[in-house]
DNA sequence: TAGAAACCATAACCCAGCGTTATCCTTGAG
DNA sequence: CTCAAGGATAACGCTGGGTTATGGTTTCTA
């Protein structure tokens, strides 16, 4: 059979078209999802299949060939044109099957999606909603394997792990808000009276770390007031963490939607710090996605939801 | 990631659309050169990653849903383009290697493939050749395996066994030319003297049988002419039949070819048979390839000389 | 009406492709 | 000169995708 069906698939292009679009093995690894052997041994088995080089050697990186190249170009109509074929193949789930996939981190779960679930039921009684509690990352995996339509996710300033994986390559993400991080202490803290309390001014306090994501924002957040929390426990049940403050053992941050999952608990005081702190909240998609009528609605729902939140 | 990367791919659309245009999960198998089994399996898991049923049975047959209509016009563009990539990488393949592979049976070994041979080393001494000897349904499949750019078959009226197994799908199948098809008898045979010779007149003979397909050719001659050969021996090698038939322990039918490839031998006669009989040869290329030049050109100097061989 | 052929689905098995981690080498920047 | 960035290779494990075997259903033919 032609070149075509035995050397050339459309996996092979794609990883010739994100060197090409990323210059190096390593940042198109990276944008794909691969470790960076598994795309220098993958363009070496199309080399060989193909018998023509494809990459070339230059200073500590690749380039590609004029062959490479023109893969490449090859590449973007291939893509395109599957990607043409996903987006028609989703609309026609959409409209005939009605069903969108929702993911959302544990917060989540209490705050945002029974709302956005009251919401789509009266407003698209005959459209079905499935939902799975998974954290960010998790959630972002599920989207990609086509296993969820819609994650919730949220990210902090700096984070060093992007949830959507160093890019949101095939990913749409939409800002949905901000979620404020807050202070929690416990009642009759010296602290309690103010109206924000300054991190710095509890660099002498116990900590109760949250979720591990949490926790490196913490420490982060610290380390710019010019202290390491000394973090006596870690748990991420957020009613637990109030259990804890409330008992005196120490004090913890948590954002607006942890604590309003749990509810109002006795013992313990809420307050915003100075400067006020912010997670962002997502939405993540796959790309074309967006075009399917019931994702699009439940998307819209969630963004009013969402700024009405803040 | 989008569907398109994560359920879809080239390879399953090509076997959506091969569904498309054979009509039957077996005739598809056939042409893409899987067993039937196969195909079934992989639209069986094309269909759990996409959500959606892609075909549907219908009686003993199946027939593709909505869904796989939209994927085989999907899949034609896709495959359109991959083909297209194909095309242009053979082409700088081609100029920039200068390369020609070229695999033939064993009696064009010794004659069409020296003259090739020559005739290209005169006119295109940049060009190199490589040449491997095998029967047609393992040159074709060479071909097919991107190992071979250029193989030179032969078939017979009539052939069950198609060298280019049942379709040509993906191949460019061009005729050379014929190939008589000739008696051999020891000298002094009783029909010696005739011009040709009805194999009728053979009947009560003793025959050497040659290749499989070859004797599988004779078989069908002689119920032809109203008789079951009796075949005594069975050879590939045409100066054993030779041999054989000069030692009066039978006669044959050999390939034009496979006598040039021998030479003339003392002790045997050589005549047409009434009605002349001819395989016919062929060369088979991958679709696309021929837009190499250097395939081009020797493509060109084969014609030539197999209608001069004529 | 019965038997045979055509087509499909499923199960069991095997293997090669394709990912991973570990590690070493080369190049370039500071 | 040292360290970091990028790439190549090896070894390993896993799973997707092919095979054969086989049984079931449908349709056609005698």
């Amino acid at each position: 059979m032609p070149l075509a069906d035995s050397a050339l698939d459309s996996h092979s292009l794609r990883i010739v078209q994100a060197l090409a679009e990323h210059g190096s093995i390593t940042a198109a690894a990276r944008a794909l999802g691969y470790s960076q052997p598994a795309v220098s041994q993958q363009l070496k088995r199309l080399e060989l299949r193909v018998g023509l080089a494809l990459v070339e050697r230059v200073g500590r990186g690749v380039r590609l060939t004029e062959a490479g190249r023109l893969l490449a170009r090859h590449a973007r109509t291939v893509t395109g044109a599957l990607n043409a074929a996903a987006g028609d193949l989703a609309e026609l789930q959409g409209l005939r099957a009605g069903l969108v996939r929702v993911a959302a981190f544990p917060s989540a779960s209490a705050t945002i999606v029974p709302r956005l679930l009251a919401d789509l039921g009266r407003r698209l009684p005959g459209l079905s909603i499935t939902y799975v509690e998974a954290e960010p990352p998790e959630a972002v995996a599920l989207v990609r394997e086509n296993r969820v339509d819609l994650a919730i996710t949220f990210s902090y300033p700096g984070d060093l792990v992007d949830p959507h994986r160093d890019s949101a390559e095939g990913l749409s993400v939409t800002t949905l808000g901000r979620d404020e991080v807050l202070l929690v202490v416990p009642a009759g803290h010296r602290f309690g009276d103010a109206e924000s309390i300054d991190l710095g001014d509890l660099a002498g306090e116990r900590w109760i770390g949250g979720c591990p994501r949490c926790r490196g924002h913490l420490l982060e957040l610290c380390e710019r007031r010019g202290f390491v929390p000394d973090i006596s426990y870690e748990t991420d049940n957020v009613a637990a963490v109030f259990g804890m403050v409330g008992a005196g053992i120490g004090v913890a941050v948590l954002p607006t939607l942890a604590i309003d999952s749990v509810g109002a608990r006795s013992g313990v005081l809420i307050r915003p710090t100075r400067p006020g702190e912010y997670r962002t909240l997502h939405a993540v998609t796959a790309d074309g996605a967006i075009g399917v009528p019931a994702l699009g609605e439940t998307l819209r729902a969630l963004a009013s939801l969402t700024v009405s939140a803040r």
